[in-house]
DNA sequence: TAACGGAGCGCC
DNA sequence: AAAGGGCGCTCCGTTA
């Protein structure tokens, strides 16, 4: 079912067999003299949408959830699935080796049919970096078309997208992927709508235990303005703490060099200038990154709403636009508090990329340890007994590291498991070579750009070389471990929506934790339904394993008491 | 005045 | 404890 948004109304079209049953639903005009091809205008969209919701939960397809979906969450009506056009795509382009380019409806729709394509950079060399996905995402605003024309180019790039994903290596699993990142879609879009639970109240209390009150506009907090008065003590003279540049001078200027100002190198400098700096920077961050102009941004009526990217990230991972959902300090989670009577539900998947790692590979080895609860535990027998050596060489392994034990633990490891070794050694050289790598289900690298080209043939080339290498290399097991979390969370979703009404709500997302915000009563099944998610994930990606993925959940009032 | 790259650091 | 990769965001300081 296709759904198109625009000034007032919308437009929906039947696809396929459902069309047919559409026109005889109650609440939708059959015939309004509107109708282009098998298009219905609609007065109210959302109102369509929930009606047919409610009678056949149709899969709706749409040019791109952050379009359409926020207005219906606006108006209280929530969908179970949805095919994203705009992110599948991407998802296409990238297969294709085409990453960065425009990925919007409107440029899909050109691309097949030859016209020029809206949003183009058309830069031939270096438009696309590895790594920045940032041009699809911020395309130029094109003039929005008429609802109805965009529904028959929505229905049309998306039998073009069916036929494409027939086409790839892997069509199921394709699709897979298509329907996971689909869901996080309807995900980010409601997790952004009902936002985590955030207590201003206590927010402003612990801002104000660690920097002092809220400073006038202009001002430094107090015991920020304290510490740089300190650090201006210590040297003698005046200097902007948060200068990188400045601190280094001022060092220099006492006869202590300095390579850079970072804090891990000025803790083992032996200068009174030192500990007040220190304290200044940590405290500085929080009061420009989650202070109170950020909460006046992000923050309302006790939610915390950032905006969510989808696939932000090259290898799939969530980004956020906004609210640096992503990066929020750990002493800030003692802010985060389940409203009166309800919980928070919180999981983390266990050592989730070596996990991905053993499953990937196929490596029997491997999998054998992965299908405890402790991994790395499991694999201490085989790297000399040491639990600590089995995780540097997986890491090692994943990462592409030379330094301390890594060599002599890669070695080991290529002995003991020779299947994930070379998983990972295979992926590497791919990069190196300048070729694509794909996840499990079928995300792609970036290529790499022009400028590693001219690079890589050039004096620095080997070091050009392993740098993508190590991409390379991570990115086949990031990637797969994003596709398992993104299962996971759209396979949670599903069983939540069941329960008790759908009262539970996702309320944030990192990578491999999530959060569930719920009545007191449901704690124990919400805490079930994320293990039946974490299985059923598995099931899906990798299905018969031997390889376990647990899934730990806890119920907590404040999100500081998960850990 | 706006734009941009680098530095730095938070999260996974 | 740390190595590795990926990000977002804010600041500074320079350039257009």
């Amino acid at each position: 079912m296709v759904a198109a948004d625009a000034e007032g109304g919308g437009v929906i079209r039947p696809l396929g067999e459902q069309g047919r049953r559409l026109r005889a639903l109650p609440g939708l005009p059959s015939d309004d003299g509107h109708d282009a091809g098998s298009a219905i205008r609609v007065p109210d969209l959302a109102a369509a949408v929930r009606s047919l919701e409610a009678a056949e939960r149709p899969r709706w397809v749409w040019a791109d959830a952050r379009r359409v979906y926020p207005a219906l969450l606006a108006a209280g009506v929530r969908v179970s699935r949805c095919h994203d056009v705009a992110l599948t795509e991407n998802l296409l382009l990238g297969a294709d080796g085409r990453h960065g380019e425009p990925r919007r409806v409107e440029a899909a729709y050109a691309r097949l049919h030859g016209l020029p394509v809206p949003g183009d950079p058309h830069e031939p060399s270096g438009a696309h970096p590895a790594g920045g996905t940032q041009a699809s995402l911020f395309e130029p605003a094109a003039p929005r078309p008429d609802a109805a024309a965009e529904a028959g180019m929505v229905a049309e790039v998306f039998g073009d997208q069916l036929r494409r994903i027939a086409r790839t290596p892997d069509p199921g699993r394709f699709r897979l992927l298509v329907a996971a990142e689909s869901a996080g879609a309807l995900i980010a879009a409601e997790m952004g709508h009902d936002g985590m639970p955030w207590r201003e109240d206590v927010h402003d209390a612990l801002l104000t235990e660690l920097l002092g009150p809220r400073p006038a506009h202009g001002m430094r907090p107090a015991k920020l303005q304290a510490l740089a008065d300190e650090v201006a003590a210590a040297f003698g003279h005046p200097v902007n703490p948060d200068s990188p540049q400045q601190i280094v001078r001022a060092f220099k200027s006492v006869g202590i060099e300095v390579p850079s100002a970072r804090s891990h190198v000025l803790k083992s400098v032996d200068h009174p200038a030192v500990a007040p700096l220190l304290a200044y920077k940590e405290l500085a961050r929080l009061y420009s990154f989650h202070g109170w102009t950020w909460a006046a941004q992000w923050v309302s009526g006790n939610r915390f709403r950032p905006e969510y990217v989808v696939g932000g990230v090259v290898s799939g991972r969530w980004a956020t636009s906004g609210g640096g959902a992503l990066q929020i300090p750990k002493v800030m989670r003692r802010v985060v508090v389940a409203d009166e009577g309800w919980t928070l539900v919180v999981a983390d998947a266990a050592q989730l990329e070596p996990r991905v790692l053993a499953a990937l590979s196929g490596d029997r080895g491997l999998a054998r340890a992965a299908g405890e609860i402790d991994l790395y535990a499991a694999l201490a027998q085989a790297f000399g007994g040491a639990r600590e050596s089995a995780k540097i060489a997986m890491l090692s392994a994943m990462y592409g590291g030379t330094s301390g034990d890594a060599p002599k633990l890669l070695a080991v490891m290529r002995q003991r498991f020779p299947k994930a070794y070379a998983f990972v050694e295979d992926a590497a050289r791919a990069g190196e070579e300048g070729r694509l790598v794909r996840s499990w289900l079928g995300r792609t690298c970036p290529p790499p750009s022009e400028r590693w080209r001219r690079l890589v043939t050039g004096p620095e080339g080997a070091r050009a070389a392993r740098d993508r290498g190590r991409f390379t290399r991570n990115f086949v097991v990031q990637a797969t471990a994003a596709e398992w979390a993104l299962t996971l969370l759209a396979v949670l979703r599903g069983l939540l929506r069941e329960l008790a009404g759908g009262p539970a709500r996702l309320v944030f997302f990192q990578h491999d934790e999530v959060m569930v915000h719920c009545p007191l009563d449901l704690a124990g099944e919400v805490r079930e339904a994320v293990g039946r998610a974490a299985e059923e994930a598995t099931r899906l990606l990798f299905g018969d394993t031997a390889v376990r993925f647990p899934m730990e959940a806890v119920a907590v009032t404040c999100y500081a008491d998960a850990k």
